[in-house]
DNA sequence: GAGTGGTCTAGACCACTGA
DNA sequence: CAGTGGTCTAGACCACTCT
């Protein structure tokens, strides 16, 4: 007599999945509810609720209350990344971390970071241009702009000594966060600040950050070649 | 008589964020037991897991049976990146898709290639590789390499005609994968191919995946100058 | 208005793992 | 081996939103 085992919700998801990479469910089309789910594969509603939970957190069903569970008509391949404090990550890699303030000024925000933040008129801002060092060598050039409405307080830390990423980590929670990851070449001035050759690509983050829809900070991280940003899963 | 609603789990994250935030407690430091923050806010066990979860996958805490939960002593941004099928993507810009297959032969794979798959000794693979096109233009090349053992069904299907990126996702479901980022500069087959100028910086996604510990593929996508992934939350 | 997912509860047992 | 998180259950009510 084989007796199967009661499932738990990883195999109630793998399951509901092979359901999906068999065609038995193609792309759109409507998952049996919750409730039935549970009775065919005999669990809890809720076990069948945490399957789906995970489903959809991989971006591979839709769920709407009333609508039911659809399968994701396009596909996606969902990647989580990490992105340590730099500090963090050059002194994980063994490396010892130094920081320099390139520059320090109160200025009008261009286009660019106007857009980022989503100014319609440009506001005052404080830029701070600064260099992360991993054994003297440079790692990351940041272009920071912090906004004077959401974080005045900055005015008052001495940016020479402490660093502005770690201050607002520390000091300015946030609710909402985007950032965008694309390839430039290095200009002449960027060139001698990473001591790099003018033109060799280079791989920029750009992180900008909200509370309560008001923008913190805007910043502009451009790693040093060779620099890889990883996902596992 | 002011009576607090019951909370929910969105505001018990919220309060146990906001311990950590304050400097309630610290990195490293121990949270209470779960049942005890259930009892402090008065709400059942379950509630106060369901917004534990959330916040070690936001990693904020780690949680260990028997260890307790703890704040995490190194604070990173966790970001979700979904990347999506080349052909959705640009459709859903408004592009009309492209498809060119490049070159297509069975060979070794070179150093990198066994790296990225965790090989030690090298086996004949397929490797493919195609230009993926949006209204004409290249808007980006794939290098792909693709393991006749976990895969063999692939030498059967059509490369000049079927995409060899869809056909994988359709019938090759994994179990692990890995993504990497990085910047380029275009060499001169590459310029040629996607009609950029010689040493044009390009962002390369490298994305290699596994079923069973056995890897199934791994392709390195170079973007078309200007791309950026996009990530919000 | 009614159907479906979203969430909460109280209780139970299991599975790790640190003391 | 005992304490803590991990998971499951059965039931209830709520909140969307489609028809």
């Amino acid at each position: 007599m084989t007796e199967d085992q009661r499932l738990g919700w990883r195999e109630v998801r793998d399951t509901i999945h092979d359901w999906i990479l068999s065609g038995r469910y193609g792309a759109g089309d409507k998952l049996p509810r919750d409730a039935d789910i549970a009775g065919d594969l005999d669990c809890a509603r809720s076990t069948v609720v945490r399957a789906m939970q995970d489903l959809s957190d991989a971006g591979v069903v839709d769920r709407r209350r009333r609508g039911g569970t659809r399968v994701r008509p396009d596909p996606v391949v969902r990647a989580t990344l990490d992105i340590p404090i730099t500090r963090a990550e050059i002194e994980g890699k063994g490396g010892r971390y130094g920081y320099r303030l390139v520059r320090q000024a109160r200025a009008l925000p261009p286009a660019p970071v106007l857009e980022a933040v989503g100014w319609d008129a440009p506001h005052e801002m404080l830029q701070v241009e600064a260099l992360h060092l991993s054994d003297n060598v440079p790692h990351m050039f940041e272009d920071r702009w912090i906004s004077l409405e959401t974080a005045p307080e900055i005015l008052s830390v001495d940016l020479a000594v402490q660093n502005a990423n770690e201050w607002l980590v520390l000091n300015k929670p946030y609710s909402r966060f985007e950032v965008r990851f694309y390839a430039v070449a290095a200009d002449p001035r960027l060139a001698v600040l990473m001591q790099v050759a003018e033109g060799a690509p280079m791989l920029v983050i750009e992180r900008t950050t909200w509370i309560a829809e008001q923008p913190i900070t805007t910043v502009k991280s451009v790693a040093r070649p060779g620099f890889q940003l990883l996902s596992r899963s």
